[in-house]
RNA sequence: GGAGCGUUGGUCAAGGGGUUAAGACACCUCCCUUUCACGGAGGAAUCACGGGUUCGAUUCCCGUACGCUCUACCA
């Protein structure tokens, strides 16, 4: 019987939750989920000049907006904790000396300087077979020296003993067989100088330690994938490692290359997940969450970038993406994000669940406008009657705002040129005539509205676009006598009086 | 510079040796609507280029171009 399959989501809590990470995340869920395995989210804290006070909490708080909720984590714990690479730390020595003991790794005395020296000295210098023998390092060092260094406590790094000349392969579910040759690949560092793992080692260790099946990242790891694979053939067994895909990654709209946060500050659109503050600068930074989107459009949206199940559908709940998903049916290539699209996903999702349920984010989206809502049943009425011109729940306010607010600007302009004492008059009556009715029904008021443009000989059609701007304000909205059933009589009239004020 | 990966309409993409090359978003036109949307009907691709293989290639093979990623004691 095959092992369970247990997959790892490991970000490095350095900043905001990008949507290539969530995207990288929901794959790793969905493959884990729909064959009945384990989603573990590991923490790789080990740049500690890159460490970020609250980015942990914030991921988590991303993951849970999500509703992909990892079954072992720092939070959620687990039997292979800690899941943290820092308190781990003690455990990484041992796996990078016994690579040493097999001359498979070395020490490397070489300061920042030297390094900084040689790159000067040798074009696109590579610290490999090739140059490794012009270093200090316990391959040119004798044994004594090395020692005696060692024992002094100078400060060192453990580099891999890439092997000369070498075929490394291997398949990766998505991209079939991938090769490279050892010669080409760099000694990385795998033991820093303070004693904390780099990615390198970590991500093979801790793969192992915590029995991860399938490991899944961006493509950007591909180049380092013959480092990983030396390492795990040493370590561990080729026939106990992981089995591998590189995701495709997610593209900026306009040109090429990586999406990155600045390219939705300059395009207007959200890149995080939820919003973030760096406690550095301060820098706030939106997110899809307060922007307006549904977690279930976002995971749906996220989905289709990169993967589709071949039918056509686009639209499906998370549960529906468990069951469909394969890693074989994800493209090879980088998608372009477009955010048209991405509202497109939210205002289906926005027409499939009802709205108690997103009811409250529309609150939160007035309330953020200085509208605050007391009535429910009117906000449900309003919704019903907006959502179909609704993407984002911070589309209301512009659509629906002037159902509780008096509208503050008034495109007069619309019918200053066309308006006349005819229609002044008209306007007057049917004032007088509201005035007196006894049912405020959106069918009583046409009624009256078209008896009356009769009476004085005027084409209904003159006379919807000026109840329009008075009520509404602009050129947009419901049919408007719903609007003015909604807003009341006297507010109906109220706002007419208004308007016919500035006509004058 | 080197290595790896990629390339079907503006975008996401289905398909896969012989098809009218799906569908969605966006855009344009029309219908519906005395506003704006929603909804409905239409509109656009010689499948990057050049060689092969083949009766036949967008689909297989090889090149080329272009793009991207990586090339840190960052992940």
């Amino acid at each position: 019987m095959d092992k369970k399959v247990r997959v790892r989501f490991a970000p490095s809590p350095t900043g905001g939750l990008h949507l290539g990470g969530v995207r990288t995340v929901l794959f790793n869920y969905l493959f884990a989920k729909h064959h009945g395995g384990d989603f573990i989210l590991r923490i790789e804290d080990t740049d500690q000049t890159r460490f970020v006070p609250g980015a942990e909490e914030y991921i988590f708080n991303c993951l849970a907006w999500c509703g992909l909720t990892p079954d072992e984590s720092a939070i959620h714990g687990g039997p292979y904790g800690p899941y943290r690479q820092s308190e781990r730390k003690a455990l990484y020595r041992d796996y990078a000396e016994q690579l040493v003991a097999k001359g498979l790794a070395y020490y490397a005395f070489d300061t920042a300087e030297a390094l900084e020296a040689k790159r000067k000295e040798i074009p696109n210098f590579q610290y490999s077979h090739a140059t490794r023998l012009q270093m200090k390092n316990s391959l040119t060092l004798s044994k004594e020296e090395t020692e005696q260094l060692l024992a002094a406590q100078t400060p060192h790094v453990i580099r891999i003993n890439m092997p000369a000349d070498e075929t490394i392969s291997f398949t990766d579910m998505i991209r079939g067989e991938v090769n490279f040759h050892s010669a080409l690949v760099d000694d990385k560092v795998l033991l820093k100088a303070d004693g904390m793992p780099t990615y390198h080692l970590a991500v093979v260790v801790d793969d192992y330690l915590m029995k991860i099946t399938h490991a899944f990242r961006g493509e950007e790891w591909l180049p380092s994938a013959p480092v990983h694979i030396v390492l795990w053939k040493h370590l561990f067994g080729l026939e106990n490692m992981p089995q591998w895909a590189h995701l495709p990654l997610i593209l900026k709209p306009d040109g090429n290359g990586k999406l990155s946060k600045r390219d939705g500050d300059r395009l207007g659109f959200p890149v995080f997940a939820m919003d973030w503050q760096d406690p550095r600068t301060n820098e706030k930074t939106t997110g899809f969450k307060e922007r307006g989107f549904l977690p279930e459009a976002f995971i749906n949206m996220l989905a289709m970038l990169g993967w589709n199940d071949g039918t056509g559908q686009e639209i499906f709940t998370l549960e529906e993406l468990v069951k469909q998903f394969s890693m074989e049916r994800v493209h090879k290539g980088g998608a372009k994000f477009d955010y048209e699209k991405a509202k497109w996903f939210n205002h289906e999702w926005l027409k499939k669940l009802p709205v108690e349920q997103w009811m409250p984010e529309v609150k939160k989206q007035f309330e953020a406008n200085n509208i605050t809502i007391t009535d429910d049943k009117k906000l449900i009425e309003v919704i019903e009657l907006v959502k179909d011109r609704c993407s984002l729940f911070s589309d209301f306010v512009q659509q629906a705002s002037f159902f509780f607010k008096a509208p503050e600007a008034i495109e007069v302009t619309a019918i200053q040129p066309k308006w006349n004492e005819q229609k002044n008059l008209f306007f007057a009556e049917l004032i007088r005539a509201y005035e007196l009715m006894p049912l405020w029904k959106h069918d009583e008021l046409e009624k009256e509205f078209k008896e009356i443009a009769a009476v004085n000989d005027i084409k209904p059609g003159e006379l919807m676009l000026p109840l329009r701007i008075m009520l509404v304000g602009g050129k947009f909205g419901p049919h408007v006598f719903n609007i003015a059933e909604i807003i009341g009589k006297e507010e109906t009239i109220k706002r007419m009086q208004h308007t016919l004020g500035m006509l004058k």
